[in-house]
DNA sequence: CTCGATCCCTGGACGC
DNA sequence: TGCGTCCAGGGATCGA
């Protein structure tokens, strides 16, 4: 649930509040959501968290100075010294239901608490995720740009240009193609719905076939949607809060998502849920109205013409 | 290339 | 009160 304007909601709580903080120790409980736990508990202690950055949905805790470990043996790896520093991060995906915030050490470990970070102030900055959707993954140099460049534009900054050409580049449905991080990085199922919705665009559209016009309101509404969500600090679905335990404020302005039944704000219609793309999208039948695929068959009948089945 | 299906995982909602 | 069942959802993966 954790989308782009929540993840940048904890991404700031955690830069005014860990930033510039060492880190001591590494403690793991489970860790199956990480993609090499011993390389966090041979890298992270003594490495100070510079500065807290968002990445789509990603948080990038960039990293600085030299790992305890190293600073003992092993320098007969010389050839390293040669190589100019690389960057360095801990990157940290919050799935459905990640938290990652700092506790005093005498706040008792809740249940599904996964790892806690010791802090060079006293305190712990905890990972905390029930499904266990999130990620964790120590990346440096190479292999840390390598995952990011997976990624595709960020929705804040994408221009008028990159965004037509990456929504028409391929046959997808516009709801799924807002979906895919490899498109743009940061947009889920809320403000994907919602967008569309502001946008009076139907879900399950081809992305290719919508128009200059439609596709510049759908990224200006985006935008506007995103921003005005980190404002209010994020949608509390579920049990989202931000780094200092506070839930957000921006669910109490979906105008679909969630609403399925209830009345469009703009015309009284009721609001339906479908599923496009394998995910659940709510929206307004009147003002959002299906693709012509289904109006085919009508004009066929209408016009009498012959094709009888579909041939391709 | 794009799709749906399936899996991961647990808590919350719901029915009885 | 306590079951069982279904569902949510981001992302990886596989087969159609």
């Amino acid at each position: 649930m954790p989308e782009l304007p929540e993840v940048e909601t904890v991404v700031r709580g955690l830069q005014s509040t860990v930033a510039g903080r060492r880190i001591l120790t590494v403690a793991l409980r489970k860790s199956d959501f990480i993609d090499d736990p011993a390389a966090l508990e041979r890298e992270l202690p003594g490495r100070q968290i510079e500065r807290v950055e968002r990445f789509g949905k990603f948080m990038l805790l960039r990293l600085a100075g030299v790992p305890a470990q190293s600073a003992q043996g092993l320098s007969t790896s010389a050839s390293s010294s040669s190589i100019e520093p690389l960057a360095e991060a801990l990157l940290v995906h919050l799935g459905m239901t990640g938290h990652l915030a700092p506790h005093f050490p005498d706040q008792p470990l809740t249940k599904h608490t996964h790892v806690t970070f010791e802090l060079d102030d006293g305190r712990e900055l905890r990972y905390t995720d029930a499904r266990r959707f999130g990620r964790m993954a120590y990346l440096a140099g190479a292999a840390l740009a390598a995952e990011l460049e997976r990624f595709g534009a960020d929705p804040l900054l994408v221009t008028k240009q990159d965004f037509a050409g990456r929504i028409r580049a391929s046959r997808s449905r516009i709801k799924a193609l807002l979906l895919d991080q490899t498109v743009l990085r940061g947009v889920g199922n809320i403000y994907a719905d919602e967008a569309l919705w502001k946008a009076k665009i139907h879900p399950a559209k081809i992305g290719a076939r919508l128009a200059p016009a439609e596709l510049e309101t759908l990224r200006k509404e985006l935008r506007k949607i995103l921003l005005r969500a980190i404002e209010l600090r994020g949608s509390s679905i579920s049990d989202f809060v931000d780094a200092g335990g506070i839930p957000g404020d921006y669910q109490q302005h979906h105008k679909v998502y969630g609403r399925e039944g209830q009345k469009c704000f703009r015309c009284g219609a009721k609001i339906k849920r479908i599923i496009v793309a394998g995910r659940s999208s709510h929206f307004c039948p009147h003002c959002q109205p299906a693709p012509r695929v289904l109006s085919r068959s009508r004009r066929k009948t209408k016009r009498n013409q012959p094709r009888a089945t579909s041939k391709r």
